[in-house]
DNA sequence: CTGTTAGCGCGTTCAT
DNA sequence: ATGAACGCGCTAACAG
């Protein structure tokens, strides 16, 4: 393989390496029977043009560094599979680097996709590693990240509305006849988690509802476990009860079901972001969904942007990426025995209906 | 950034671009005052040497590729994390790319892979996808599959042992009394789905217990539901069911709830592979778990194994990675009239134990 | 239309 | 211990 590069095949060709460089590259002023030859060898022998020797010439290697923390891996990895996709369908190649927990080893990390000549690089994690971006932006390379208010917004961000599927999420409820609304936050220390709880609050406040009920939590399912057995102190207790992340609601369901609390009928529970697990839980949990794959476009076309060469270098406005609620079966209508007997029609009936293969005998 | 090159050191240190090589690359004979200053040029322009500069001389990238299918990227992210962290400790850039669903696409992923000029390509899918891996074959790249028979084994390969964790289950819920077992297994067309049934047969078998009870199945949770519901309908039913695949098992559960079918009082279910999802169904799922770690540890060492440099160049045997019962909370002992009387224990006791908090008032 | 040549940034001889 | 010069494979600018 090492042997075999672009002067072998204009040997091969009897041209020039100048000629098989322009029939490699479709550049104009080359005969069709030059071109032909020259792919029958290229085919003929296998060869590849050298990435390396191309982008060294070129300047620019058209490859994005996609950065990832554990978390994102784990629980949102349709962002990499959708950026990895974006990578082959605009032709860039994508350097798949972790982020280390221990923030000594950034240098290293960052080290590696610098000396690549990474033309842009996606940091992805819900913890805004500063110390991060400013290594890249120190050498101009685009950086974007995700961001919830317009923080500093310095480089391209991506921004997630979690108002608006907070908002369907809060009114689905009212519909369905909650008045007493809970919310399980996630970690104190967290513009991501206190965007979520503000959203609540805001929202709440917005169709005159009391948004006093908020209850510590670190995004676990350990915390849902142990908000619900606060939750089920309460008098009088909540009806729904929405998490600031999917798996505190998981830990709500579970803890929920040794309790004899039984969801959806005596309470009725949302989470946030619609991870893979929340279609799998029993009931199947309601959810305030942000489009994983919405994430991976926006930062790799915020990083097209970015580039000079492709870049549509459009309006610099930060992405922005809705949040929309998504039924699924564990909310339910305030009081079922109204429900049941009544047969009342509202937003999200399709919840409503799937109840009735339930069985209810058994609550406290 | 452009114009910040090994030149631009040697002038700023006063010294010329091989002794600045040298002391970048710890080479001998530099002398410490000379390396004390290079280094504080570096820090000062932030610079970082041109891997394709380097590559281009050396010959060698230190990369690796990493395909993965949408399947393994969605439900086993921590290979891809697990890969990636192991390309930042051995220096590796690990370059991701998908793996087309129209195979009339490979030829464009593995082109930009070549072309990167890989030291190895790990190919992760579950559908052995053999053309991707001749196109790397012809041109010398390693490349290593998952494997589950020692099929060709031409280069190397990883083999996943499910007989040890699928044996584990079966013994698992012999003792705790049930004698018909049933498997819903996976498309017929898929070499991972039918070792696994085959597995699934050879340790019924060991155990003198019948294993005619097979059913259809695809690895979906639509075909669990389906399962279950021509499960429910034999007489005398099964009291256990081991599922290809944890989300054929999430199906079983699903349907079996609909059909007041208590897990794990009437029906013991068991999945494989231990998705993320199985911890965070209700009742959690017992599976026979294949670490997703393992595999991508496996996949880079004998990427590594078979680099010239790098490698051990130890035997070329395929990575074998086991299997493990997890034992949670969807299976009990056969009749739990006789459980919940004479409390007995067995393996996976706490497994019963955690059924006495549960509600068996409503069973068909 | 095609060939020749000069670097791109770096590692590596071979001198000194 | 350090420096000068060559070449890795390729594209671009210029010559023909």
């Amino acid at each position: 393989l090492q042997r075999i590069n672009i002067h072998e095949v204009a040997k091969r060709a009897k041209v020039s390496i100048a000629t098989v460089s322009r029939a490699i590259n479709g550049k104009p002023k080359v005969s069709n029977t030059v071109i032909r030859r020259v792919w029958r060898v290229i085919e003929e022998i296998g060869y590849y043009p050298n990435t390396h020797a191309r982008t060294l010439v070129q300047g620019h290697s058209r490859t994005f560094g996609l950065m990832v923390s554990s978390t994102i891996a784990r629980f949102y990895p349709e962002v990499l599979q959708g950026f990895a996709d974006l990578g082959a369908e605009y032709n860039y190649d994508i350097l798949l680097s972790p982020i280390p927990k221990d923030a000594n080893r950034f240098g290293l990390v960052v080290r590696r996709l610098m000396e690549r000549r990474v033309g842009g690089v996606a940091i992805l994690s819900f913890a805004r590693e500063k110390s991060l971006a400013t290594i890249f932006e120190r050498s101009n390379v685009p950086v974007i990240e995700i961001v919830t208010e317009s923080s500093k917004a310095s480089a391209s961000t991506i921004k997630i509305d979690y108002e608006h599927g907070i908002r369907q999420a809060v009114q689905h409820l009212a519909a369905l006849g909650h008045l007493r609304i809970a919310f399980i936050a996630g970690p104190a220390n967290s513009k991501i988690a206190s965007a979520r709880k503000h959203a609540f609050r805001k929202c709440m406040r917005e169709i005159a509802l009391p948004s006093k009920l908020i209850l510590e939590g670190d995004h676990t399912l350990e915390s849902g476990i142990t908000a619900m057995s606060t939750l089920a102190r309460l008098t009088p207790r909540p009806s729904a009860v929405i998490c600031s992340h999917d798996l505190t609601a998981v830990g709500v369901m579970r803890a929920a079901r040794d309790l004899n609390i039984d969801i959806p009928k005596h309470l009725s529970v949302v989470g946030l972001d619609d991870i893979d697990a929340a279609q799998f839980t029993t009931p199947a949990l309601t959810t305030v969904r942000t489009s994983q794959f919405e994430i991976a476009n926006a930062a790799f076309h915020a990083l097209l942007n970015a580039t000079p060469t492709d870049g549509s270098s459009s309006s610099h406005d930060p992405f922005t990426i809705k949040t929309n609620l998504v039924l699924r079966d564990s909310t339910a209508i305030a009081s079922c025995r109204i429900a049941a007997t009544i047969g009342v029609t509202v937003r999200g009936s399709s919840t409503i209906a799937s109840m009735t293969n339930k069985d209810f005998s058994n609550v406290v």
